[in-house]
DNA sequence: CATGAATGAGTCTTCATTCAT
DNA sequence: GATGAATGAAGACTCATTCAT
């Protein structure tokens, strides 16, 4: 008696849905492209489809329309920037994780730096987006207020702004980073940790 | 000849260019605040006339279409921050420029913060947002340049990319400004030059 | 000084507001027709433009979409059904007008058999439909009640069943002209009022 | 060969057969729903395989296409129809059986209202709708013509139109029931008997 | 110059049908 | 035989652009 797929029930209901799992990361796969190169409103689904090598139909199966897409995009998007960032900065002591910090903020956005574009780009969805940029500015000022807390830092630097600031300046990269390939996350972020240490002398600013 | 307004020709000429000129301004206008809203994509030749309160057709008689309506919008937006900020920088001695070069960016930016935002979203005419960005990071660029030229900046300060870093903060928080009143640029300004001058203590960065 | 037309601003006005009311009484037209040979799911857009002779795109210039446009024929027939019956019928006396009534109901429906057939074959517009059905057994209605009223007829007529019943079967006869040429309405209206006069004799209806 | 339940032929074919035909009939019954609800073309194959509770692949091992299965659905009905209405008046003398014709008629179509709303609404396979018709009024149209034969009704009634207009009231009857639950059947056939037996008097036909 | 009705190419979206498991 | 993921042709609807007035 020949063992066939259908006597054992578990495999044969894994296989398919690893094969639906395949293609959606397919589609996902080939929208983050195609929305990098086009931008949202231009892309159009068959210009998604066409790149996943997929049936426009294909598309309906799993996601409700083009919105859908982009939300599962820039929220699966935004999850893996959590964690990728928690899983560095969570062990460090607050006051002191501001070189971590931006160091891996500056990887992680470099590595996501596709999704960065699309979620500044498409206009829509901006509680996403503000999301993300409050993700990224949390830990920056987790960082100001522990410190200043401590003591070690004035109370002359409005916490808030500054991690607006500096965030803001990571994500401009991480958006020049979508069309330049240099330079690369390392130096930025020294960069940008040479500039926050006083990289500038007061001599520049001596008005 | 019957007697009409164009007996004399050139009062009427001039009337017909101004009033063509106040059309072409109108639906400029229009275009701004629509584009502001919903994207370059999205906002349709019907939503710019309805707002600019002219005929569809009017707005071919101005522009050849949609993209020149982009491009026009995004050249002149640059030609005036070019002059706003050129006015403000170009007598000041370069290598300690940096505060006022920073206060006049966001300033300018402030003021336009509408034409950024259609700039970094409209996906299109990345040639014209480059230049812009190159405009910011060109005049910081010049005084950290300078500043080194006189010994007075070390070079382990790579110029081009803290000038595009600054740029890119101060763009960040134009586009921040698009969606949110607070801060004035004028706060925004003094953090940006709190945080370069060294407002971050070395306390936060012994690693 | 010539006479052109935007001297006059009424004409020219009314000129376009003809050319529009024109097209959309062509699309109108066209849509009966073809609705009534295709039914209303499978007719598309582009078979009614393509009959009226305009662009796809004008039919959503003056519908809002298909259910719009059915909306539209329906109750504009339905207006109209009401007009030709009412004329007819008000200056009758209500206890004796039933023959005058379903001749009357008989032509208006053999008029409109394309818009009886739509409603009735539409699915969708019950309310519609029902309306129209209401307003033919109205007119019955009223006369078969306002003769129980004078005593000439027994109580043993459930007038509003009786009242539908008859109007039924002249809104199927309509449904049947819509397929076939004969036979004409006042045959039929002749039929219809032999049948309730008492045309089939008692000997058929010994059990 | 293997120890399985097809050892033994019989049973195992007609457990097989057995099983067919239940998941035919699931799901004519559940398309006669669907359809009664949804109309032929706004019902799809997955709503229809969806009520059936069964894969949608499984609707092409009983039906060609969605066209085969609305004619399957009409052919059965109308030959229901034939069966429960032959047996009802096939042994009635034909020149009495009008009453007799009628009541069988509102019962049967009663019963299969959903089937009759379906045929009238679904656009094609007219010629279903119209054998179904015809089904009707040839019951009617024997018994009127046997009575003008036998002199007991007179020949100023044109008995197919006649039967047509009669059947038309009745189907219409059933159309009206898809909708609402009353009146019943019986009570439908007496008001209709009710007034062909001269229920409406002279004095409403004086013009 | 100004107008807005008309146009039709281009998109999104649905759904009948197929086929590998 | 039963299943449901995949397919792509077909249809609704939008909107940049034109042109007669």
């Amino acid at each position: 008696m020949s063992i066939t797929s259908d006597q054992v029930g578990g495999p044969a209901l894994d296989r398919q849905a690893r094969r639906r799992s395949r293609t959606r990361a397919c589609l996902l796969e080939a929208a983050r492209h195609v929305l990098t190169r086009l931008g949202y409103q231009a892309a159009t689904i068959a210009d998604i489809t066409r790149a996943a090598d997929v049936g426009v139909g294909t598309f309906y199966l799993h996601f409700r329309d083009k919105d859908a897409l982009l939300h599962t995009l820039l929220e699966e998007g935004l999850e893996e920037l959590r964690e990728e960032i928690g899983a560095v900065v969570a062990p460090l002591p607050l006051a002191h994780s501001i070189p971590a910090a931006i160091r891996a903020l500056c990887a992680a956005l470099y590595a996501h730096r596709d999704i960065v574009r699309i979620a500044y780009t498409s206009g829509s969805f901006i509680d996403i987006t503000r999301r993300g940029q409050e993700l990224l500015a949390g830990y920056l000022q987790q960082a100001i207020t522990a410190a200043q807390a401590q003591g070690v830092v004035g109370e002359t630097i409005d916490a808030p702004l500054a991690a607006g600031l500096i965030s803001g300046m990571i994500i401009q990269g991480a958006m020049w980073w979508s069309d330049h390939p240099a330079p690369p996350p390392a130096h930025m972020a020294d960069q940008i940790i040479h500039l926050l240490r006083g990289g500038l002398p007061p001599a520049l600013f001596t008005e």
